[in-house]
DNA sequence: CGGACTCTTGAGACTAATCAAACGTCGTGG
DNA sequence: CCACGACGTTTGATTAGTCTCAAGAGTCCG
């Protein structure tokens, strides 16, 4: 399921809420956030898109975007037209499968980060935020530095700037990271499993596949 | 994609987190609902499964259950063996796709009730649920009765007892619901809309579908 | 009638929001 | 090189919202 290849430089508005669906894009490298605004005028992001994820799947079956992408790094998209990917989905019905099971793993993920935010304090809440980076960035145990400000950890997570900026300062007192200007490094990654104790269990969930239903 | 059809008592436990996921469900009548224990040990009530549902898809993928399915009326459920669910979806890609589709009209429904829950205070938590109930019910204007108890609802949207039981008092002081044993009166949707204007627009989405794609 | 479950209400503690001010860091242009 | 503005972060004081613990009242059922 290859399509073209292209680089787009960062902070570039991909697709904006309300704009027709054309093409469904795949993350080769980089990161971008998914977002939408709320009535209240304020945006909120509603997931990060990582190596792997696809973008554009949900949306095509709702006929307009629900939500905004944004480059946060240069990001390498391969994308496909959406007629195309249908056309392939409707010839090869294993790719209609690997959608399937794409949007079922998905289904999971949002699942397990609605009970965090339902369930979770402050500090669990970063703490499980800044655990799901790592793990689905595959870094092995390299410090990872995560290239998202305060301000947008907020619109992620549903809390003020200021309220961010003094439970970071929890988890530095802790030693679980450090924040620099405009981004932050993850130090101590167990330690902050560790803080994020009680959510355990509501990691990203990565693997599943249909191969053990055949 | 009709299946046997079977009717199950009220209470009954149809899965449980663990399980091997063997048949897939579809609600035809009666209400179900979808849950899971957090490491706390406290349960959490995921999603309500109303007419059209259907159950287990997502399991399908992860291998096994993630979550319990317990029904709260009597229900009718169709149902048919994942196995050939997937003969199915292999033979005809119309199932797939409808999979698919399926697949991202919950994750729009999830990703809207995210938001719900982490951007909104009880009484728009509590007015939205109680709305997408009666979206989701399609009784027209006739006054619908919820039936869940405040304990359910708090374990629905991560508020205690106490906190659902004033909450609910604001909302009967307004006019917009009256309270039973064991079950919630909606005498004024539009006063609830009203009560959570701020969330409106994150009302359960059920539209949608590959026909404006094809 | 008793028991189990459900709901209500109150007081105090804790968490996070709000409002506000100041400080740091970075890039830019004089 | 410095001054400046834009942006990001830190910190403080106060207030609003929710939790916790606890006691009691209402409803249903055997």
């Amino acid at each position: 399921m290859a399509g073209q290849t292209r680089v787009y430089p960062p902070k570039f508005a991909l697709l904006r809420e309300g704009d027709l669906p054309t093409r469904i894009y795949r993350v080769v490298s980089g990161w971008a956030s998914c977002s939408r605004t709320l009535p209240s005028g304020e945006p909120q992001i509603i997931s990060l898109l990582l190596k792997g994820d696809v973008i554009g799947v949900t949306d095509m079956i709702s006929g307009s975007y629900r939500h905004s992408i944004e480059t946060r790094t240069a990001m390498a998209l391969q994308s496909i037209s959406q007629a195309q990917l249908l056309r392939l989905a409707r010839e090869d019905n294993n790719v209609a499968l690997w959608l399937t099971a794409y949007a079922a793993r998905e289904n999971l993920r949002i699942t397990n980060w609605l009970t965090v935010l339902s369930h979770g304090t402050a500090v669990e809440k970063i703490a499980i935020l800044l655990m799901n980076v790592c793990e689905r960035m595959e870094l092995g145990s390299r410090m990872v530095r995560v290239p998202l400000t305060q301000k947008e950890i907020g619109q992620h997570i549903g809390l003020t700037l200021p309220h961010v900026s003094r439970t970071l300062g929890t988890l530095r007192r802790l030693g679980a990271v450090q924040t620099r200007h405009g981004c932050i490094d993850i130090v101590d990654r167990d330690r902050l499993a560790q803080i994020a104790v009680n959510m355990t269990g509501l990691l990203d969930y990565r693997g599943g596949s249909f191969a053990q239903c055949a």
